[in-house]
DNA sequence: AACCCCGGCAACCGCCAAAAA
DNA sequence: GTTTTTGGCGGTTGCCGGGGT
């Protein structure tokens, strides 16, 4: 149990002097104190300030509730399609560096973004059980959860240029014309946008798109690092076959795939949720028991599932065409 | 109605680097 | 040049509200 569910449980304050400081959440009162002291005297001196402003906080906590909470030019609120897209790419390209991804994002604290990369983002990857900082994974969002935020983005801004051109963080180029120049149903740019058919990976290609400076989307492969082409990473699917006779299990009768089928499924449902849009009735959500016939109207189940054996295959190539 | 579970988020902690003494 | 203080960062915790049973 942490010092502070300690202190908020029995006192906000101790028995001492060191202890004489609050903890917890902050009062309307010290909220009121805290802004009319910067109001006067401007931010900085933390330590300073909590001891003239007559709060019981510490210097640190004063900072912190003004920097993500009170100062005025935070935004509050639902993270935006753009924002979702940004934290993305820009976390694609320096990981768990909050700070610097939030200068990006005007109004938006480290604090913030940090717990949506955890409460959102990671909980995709836990429902895939895959690590969320895996190349996989990168690709996966890269692949199936950009577009579709993409296509959020463009459907927002339906009267001005493409909503992706807006963000200077993000070079739109690739995606921008899968998306309007593949049809608008995301099945679509995934299914064109992923050679999962390919037992052979084109590592010229790999390292154009992977790219960090231009990020996300410099290729149409979506498997795209040679990194994650070295199947070291096999043991984090081992909840999945990789025998290439399962993937010949395009009836009901493979486990395995339904357990796969059952969780892709939920990262789509989770997806969709996320970004509080409905899914487009061109790709209705399956109705449990007759996901077979989902996957053969649409093929993006089986282009995950696809990619899974590919992994699992140490390089052997499924041939999803099995599945149509 | 009561209980449980879970996700979201505010706030804390430890660590480290830069600035100040 | 050394020590102390301050500020910033990333990781973690636990409260709280909503939904489900």
């Amino acid at each position: 149990m942490s010092s502070f569910s300690k202190s908020s449980t029995s006192s906000i304050y101790g028995e001492n002097d060191s202890d004489q400081l609050r903890r917890g959440p902050w009062t309307l009162e010290e909220d009121t104190l805290l802004i009319q002291y910067i109001s006067r005297h401007s931010e900085g001196r933390w330590n300073l300030l909590a001891k003239r402003s007559g709060l019981k906080r510490t210097g640190k906590s004063c900072r912190l509730r003004w920097l993500n909470y009170l100062k005025p030019d935070v935004k509050r609120g639902n993270l935006t399609p753009q924002e979702q897209m940004s934290i993305l790419e820009l976390h694609s390209k320096w990981g768990n560096r909050w700070s610097k991804i939030a200068q990006h994002l005007p109004g938006r604290t480290d604090n913030e973004i940090k717990n949506y990369w955890r409460t959102r983002v990671q909980k995709q990857a836990r429902h895939l059980k895959i690590d969320a900082n895996s190349t996989t994974f990168q690709e996966i969002i890269r692949c199936f959860w950009m577009p579709r935020l993409l296509q959020k983005m463009d459907t927002s801004s339906s009267s001005s240029p493409s909503a992706l051109s807006q963000n200077p963080t993000i070079n739109s180029q690739p995606f921008d014309h899968a998306f309007h120049h593949q049809g608008s149903a995301s099945a679509q740019i995934i299914s064109h946008q992923v050679p999962y058919d390919r037992g052979v990976i084109d590592h010229q290609e790999l390292n154009s798109s992977s790219d960090s400076e231009h990020g996300i989307g410099t290729s149409t492969s979506c498997i795209s690092s040679s990194e994650s082409m070295n199947f070291s990473q096999v043991s984090q699917f081992s909840e999945y076959p990789t025998g290439g006779d399962h993937f010949h299990a395009s009836n009901n009768d493979s486990s395995e795939y339904n357990t796969f089928a059952k969780d892709f499924c939920q990262f789509d449902s989770n997806c969709y949720d996320m970004e509080n849009i409905s899914q487009p009735e061109t790709m209705p959500a399956p109705l449990a028991g007759d996901f077979n016939n989902w996957v053969q109207e649409y093929d993006l189940v089986d282009n995950m599932w696809g990619a899974w054996m590919n992994f699992g295959n140490s390089g052997t190539h499924a041939d999803i065409n099995e599945f149509n």
